[in-house]
RNA sequence: CGGGGCGUAGCGCAGCUUGGUAGCGCACCAGGCUGGGGGUCUGGUUGUCGCAGGUUCAAAUCCUGUCGCCCCGACCA
């Protein structure tokens, strides 16, 4: 029993000046965390309840599934990084250091070398698979911006997981059961969450998905159609436009548009001189970047920005992405700044890439590549050829969903989990092989997926507080129940202790608030930004023999007879 | 890495412009009153004023450097 005369706590009345978001300000100063550096925190006993918590459901869920516990070190030797090339690739994030006789050493972000190795040193049968490992643990980032206090920590907690397989399709199934058992965990966590489609990213691996918590404070961003139940990341969005029939677009039409160097301007002038109606969407944006030391020129409407996050992670390979500086444009005096056009991308050393809504056959007003001359009626195909199509326009707010044409929306959301398939890159580089059936090796191909456990803490407090404070889901409160006993007779206090008792031996967990100093008022104030679930006072009800139990969630109060308080409590579980 | 801001008691802040014994609220300690919504009165404890150097009779305050932290953006997943 967590009784409040002993426990380790000091709730804040203020809101520490650093933090900003929900889940960190409550955490602060409810007592359950404390700040040590940037993106470093220490857990202090309700944390760390909460936390473990957490660990306990994951564990059972990752059990139950079938799938198999391991630990690691944090602290891990160069060389497995070293043939991944990860402790070159990994970059400044990686926190790197040195043992007495100058030997390398990092603390591990993400352990899949580790997982591989492990594999290839104890099995080598197609017949010991498909096997699936895990670990929970604490990873090192050396994030540039740690921010949003637990959220984004360079110390964290993380559940990672990683299935070995001989074929795709055991892939496929390893993929499925982690997606099951991840719904069936973020479900026990009490979180609303969306699945949504993800970019897998440059290496390979066909299927990812994010688990995202949706709330205003989240750094990702993800379009969800709410008819359907489409949703994907942003970068994984997909857009498009069928094809226009062009056969009756006049020809195209170089027009005299001086001093028309933004979209806005231009249709400004257009308006004017050329007939009313023009708007930004039917002007053609060439917007021109530097991909990886290449120009590149890319077409969205002009009503659109280019979403360098979209473009790069639609862009295979392309390591670095730009916008044209000034000493660019100085450098390509053919390219004139505001009045590019794609007619004759090629010739100008550009590889011409359109957003999938500038369809062949759409017709456009776009840059004449000459200063203050626009040219009319452009048709895609007919008097310019792209190179290829890449999502690279923004994504708004009412655009239409892939699968179903309805409006989307746009929401933030924290990431709690991704789910995707590696494929053989790991296993490949490490060379873990087993011998199949017919006596030959095969490469392994392996699945990772991810939990982060010390941020669902955090994203769990965003979803889970109100104006008074925190607000747990009854399995990962660091109690079930909080007992406030008050007055200055010893009565309230030891008919409480005795509730407490009684629920302990029912199963339950329970915080006792049995401070003698401290007045009703605080009692109460602490346990609403404590944030248990369900609240019981024992005080002046007792002369007539009554306790209150309160909801934290609803604020719902009733009273009822001390003999009844033990059964009404469970049945509030 | 670009832009903005901040380092003074455990937490929140004032003092710095104009140099002169370091303050307020909360918390904490002792005692009294109070006892169902952060109550109240009296008395107390707590500080390398981020660090280093400089100017000065004298530096939290002025100067130089440095470290750390927060927010927005870029980056990351």
């Amino acid at each position: 029993m967590l009784k409040m005369s002993t426990l380790f706590l000091r709730t804040l009345r203020d809101d520490p000046a650093d933090a900003e978001v929900a889940s960190h300000r409550l955490l602060v100063r409810a007592g359950y965390v404390r700040r040590i550096a940037a993106g470093i925190y220490s857990w202090l006993p309700l944390g760390y309840i909460t936390l473990r918590n957490i660990e306990r459901v994951i564990r059972e869920e990752m059990d139950a599934a079938g799938f198999q516990e391991v630990h690691f070190p944090a602290l891990l030797p160069r060389e497995a990084y070293e043939t991944t090339n990860r402790w070159t690739e990994y970059g400044p994030d990686l926190f790197r250091l040195q043992d007495r006789r100058g030997a390398d050493y990092l603390l591990g972000p993400t352990h899949e070398e580790m997982f591989t190795l492990m594999v290839k040193g104890e099995y080598s049968s197609y017949k010991d698979l498909p096997l699936s490992l895990y670990q929970i643990q604490t990873k090192y980032r050396d994030e540039t911006r740690p921010r949003s206090g637990i959220i984004r920590g360079r110390e964290f907690v993380m559940k990672d997981s990683y299935s070995f397989d001989l074929t795709d399709e055991g892939l496929a199934i390893s993929y499925k059961k982690h997606r099951d058992a991840y719904i069936k965990t973020f479900d026990r966590l009490g979180m609303k969450y969306n699945i949504v489609s993800a970019m897998s990213g440059a290496m390979g691996g066909s299927q990812s998905e994010e688990f995202l918590a949706p709330c205003p404070t989240g750094e990702d961003t993800y379009v969800l159609c709410e008819s359907c139940g489409f949703a994907a990341n942003v970068e994984a969005m997909r857009t498009g436009a069928s094809a226009v029939d062009a056969n009756n677009t006049p020809a195209m039409q170089v027009v005299e548009t001086p001093n028309t160097p933004t979209i806005e301007t231009l249709v400004a002038v257009l308006n004017e001189r050329y007939g009313s109606g023009f708007t930004g969407s039917d002007t053609l944006k060439n917007v021109l970047l530097v991909a990886d030391g290449k120009n590149i020129s890319v077409l969205v409407p002009g009503d659109r920005e280019v979403d360098l996050k979209r473009l790069q992670a639609n862009l295979p390979g392309v390591q670095d992405v730009r916008l044209f500086d000034d000493s660019d444009f100085t450098k390509n005096p053919q390219l004139v700044k505001g009045y590019v056009g794609p007619q004759a991308a090629q010739e100008f050393g550009l590889v011409l890439y359109a957003d999938p809504t500038v369809a062949t056959g759409s017709a456009w007003v776009t840059g004449a590549n000459k200063v203050g001359q626009h040219a009319l009626n452009v048709v895609s195909g007919r008097d310019f050829h792209v190179d290829g199509y890449v999502e690279a326009a923004e994504i708004r707010q009412g655009d239409a969903c892939p699968e179903c044409a309805s409006p989307v929306v746009i929401d933030r959301a924290i990431e709690i989990g991704h789910i995707f398939q590696l494929g053989r890159k790991y296993a490949q580089a490490l060379d873990l092989t087993v011998l199949d059936s017919d006596g030959k090796p095969r490469v392994v191909t392996m699945g990772s997926y991810g939990i982060g456990v010390s941020r669902a803490v955090a994203a769990i407090a965003e979803q889970n507080h109100d104006e008074l404070g925190l607000s747990w889901p009854m399995e990962i409160a660091p109690a079930k129940v909080h007992i406030v006993a008050t007055g200055k007779e010893d009565k309230p206090f030891d008919v409480a202790l005795d509730l407490g008792l009684a629920l302990e031996k029912a199963g339950v967990s329970v915080m006792l608030d049995d401070r003698r100093d401290a007045s009703p008022g605080v009692k109460f104030k602490d346990a609403e930004l404590i944030g248990v679930p369900i609240i019981v006072v024992v005080g002046k009800g007792l002369i007539e023999g009554k306790v209150e139990i309160r909801i934290r969630r609803t604020g719902e109060r009733s009273e009822v007879l001390f003999e009844n308080a033990l059964g009404t409590i469970l049945n509030h579980m």
